[in-house]
DNA sequence: GGGCTTTGACCGAGA
DNA sequence: GTCTCGGTCAAAGCC
């Protein structure tokens, strides 16, 4: 069937083939400090707390030179980054020309590799994939190189504690970097953290300990956070990326693919996934584009075993323990494993038992190379209250409004049914105009999932709010496809940063932990899937 | 021979 | 009851 060929191809097929075939051109070098070198950076940056940082304080800090930064929200951070102009040419310190030019090489090797191998032939796409060996936020920062230790995986280096915020609190990105990081860098936190099968080239979040991880999510196709970030579209793939890998990175499980299928709404197949572990319930579903230029990634389920260790793959990929201690630490050590993959996911199992996650990765099978990356999460409680303010400003405007991500208070631990179109036509919280067209019970979760299409006139995107079949109040919301237009109900800035020519991004929480994420926009016309983190609070 | 992908068919739920 | 659609099954084939 047509679905197959181009699904197939593009996908498991794709990459086995890719894997099986004429042997993989050779991996980017990537050298990095010790670890010990980035905890150092971490736990000496001025300012930053040494424990669990959250993607909000980590992000703060990167301004902390800023004196004009420091009483700004995150959101407000973010609306700077969009419209900060483009700081890409610094390079971080600490990073000599030489190891630039070594990531630069790796990068654009990687793009040959991905680009050529690629049975697809998306290879000359502008964009990155995930299968092309990083994560279009990956990319983001052009300049902002980190020495990779030997064999050192970027799952392995985004677990070190102290790389988000030493990589960028100390090297003093810009605006942009700052805010691609937040979408390709994990937090270490202890209660947000998650595993990803792919390269984050989205942007997950979670909620605070308080409320255990509810949902994450995103979907980047095209990278938003790099547009974001204000990279050119042309540099995404000839540029040197922050972190080069040769090889996305995985969520440490394998993964046996059981299906595939195109779906409504979407234009790519679906392929679903098992983990092959024995009786692990855990799946994920992966969306791509024909070319792999898009990819959304879901995990749903839990994982009953910890990480397997590494298989016969990562043999053949020498970054996964090709010494380092980190590797192994990473993979093998109980403790870091579990915290790695077990804990973050499960944390996130303890929730809501799944998980969304994108990437650009068409090749799925043949990235899961690489140690479990962590999408940060964590909410900063500083952060996090302030944020939660510009989500409150201007949220009791209309209480029939679907937007629950502005209530606070979670009381009641009966589900609820969060989302209540009271029309046909709602006003979300993020400015649009919404129609309901669909609504889905999955099995397993009894909650039900609901599309929304903007109404705006020719404008195509679509919204998908599902929720965590084990905690009614976590919801996944889903953007697909850009607006075209400008937000009809812009409330206030820090809810809709509709301004013209920038990427913008909102992000709310509360105190509770209630972390929302992103509403990123860019400028062109490709399209844009980014998806909303929201812990549902109760609605009225 | 085991494990995986492919892919058409099937199932269940909602409209 | 029928249709639609997301998700899953399972046989066949591949590596």
């Amino acid at each position: 069937m047509a679905e197959s060929g181009a699904g197939g191809g593009a996908g498991g097929g794709e990459g086995k083939s890719a894997a099986a075939g004429a042997g993989k051109p050779p991996r980017p070098t990537i050298t990095l400090p010790p670890r010990s070198a980035l905890e150092s950076l971490f736990h000496g940056g001025g300012g930053i707390p040494e424990v669990s940082p959250g993607p909000l304080t980590l992000v703060s800090s990167f301004f902390a030179d800023d004196p004009e930064s420091e009483c700004r929200s995150f959101t407000q951070l973010l609306v700077g980054a969009m419209n900060s102009p483009a700081s890409a040419a610094r390079r971080p310190a600490g990073i000599t020309e030489e190891k630039e030019k070594v990531m630069e090489s790796g990068s654009e090797d990687g793009g040959t590799e991905r680009g050529s191998g690629g049975s697809d032939g998306g290879g000359g796409s502008g964009l990155v994939r995930l299968g092309q060996n990083r994560p279009a936020s990956l990319a983001v920062s052009q300049t902002q190189a980190f020495a990779i230790p030997p064999g050192l995986s970027p799952a392995s280096l985004l677990d070190s504690p102290g790389f988000f915020s030493s990589g960028l609190g100390t090297f003093g990105v810009s605006h942009q970097e700052a805010l691609a990081q937040v979408t390709a860098q994990p937090s270490h936190s202890q209660y947000c953290m998650l595993s990803q099968a792919e390269y984050p080239s989205t942007f997950v979040a979670t909620s605070s300990s308080q409320h255990p991880i509810q949902e994450i999510s995103t979907l980047k196709p095209n990278s938003t956070a790099y547009e974001s970030a204000g990279v050119p579209h042309s540099d995404q793939i000839s540029q040197p990326m922050a972190i080069t890998v040769d090889k996305p990175a995985d969520d440490g499980y394998n993964w046996r693919k059981y299906g595939q299928k195109m779906v409504k709404g979407s234009e790519y197949p679906r392929s679903y996934y098992k983990c092959s572990h024995s009786n692990c319930p855990v799946k994920k579903k992966v969306e791509h584009s024909l070319d792999g230029q898009i990819t959304e990634i879901i995990y749903k389920g839990q994982h009953n075993h910890t990480r397997p260790v590494l298989n016969k793959r990562s043999k053949e990929d020498g970054i996964f323990h090709s010494g380092s201690n980190e590797i192994t630490e990473s993979v093998n050590n109980p403790t870091t494993s579990e915290s790695a993959s077990h804990g973050h996911l499960g944390n996130l199992r303890r929730s809501s038992g799944m998980t969304v996650a994108t990437s650009s990765s068409k090749r799925d099978r043949e990235s899961d190379y690489s140690a479990p990356q962590q999408l940060f999460g964590s909410c900063d409680r500083e952060e996090a209250s302030e944020i939660q303010k510009d989500g409150r400003d201007g949220h009791d405007a209309d209480a029939k409004r679907m937007n629950v991500s502005v209530s606070s208070q979670t009381t009641s631990t009966e589900p609820k049914v969060v989302v209540q179109t009271t029309s046909e036509v709602d006003l979300l919280d993020d400015g649009y105009r919404w129609r309901k067209y669909g609504q889905k019970v999955v099995k397993g979760n009894p909650n039900p999932r609901s599309y929304y299409k903007c109404t705006y006139h020719g404008c195509n995107v679509r919204k998908h709010i599902e929720r965590a079949a084990t905690d009614p109040k976590a919801v996944v919301t889903t953007y697909e496809g850009k607006h075209n237009h400008d937000v009809p109900f812009a409330r206030n800035s820090s809810h809709n940063m509709a301004g013209a020519g920038a990427a913008s991004s909102t992000v709310q929480s509360n105190n509770q932990g209630f972390f929302r994420t992103t509403n990123f926009r860019n400028n062109d016309q490709r399209p844009v899937a980014v998806l909303q983190l929201k812990e549902e609070h109760e609605i009225t």
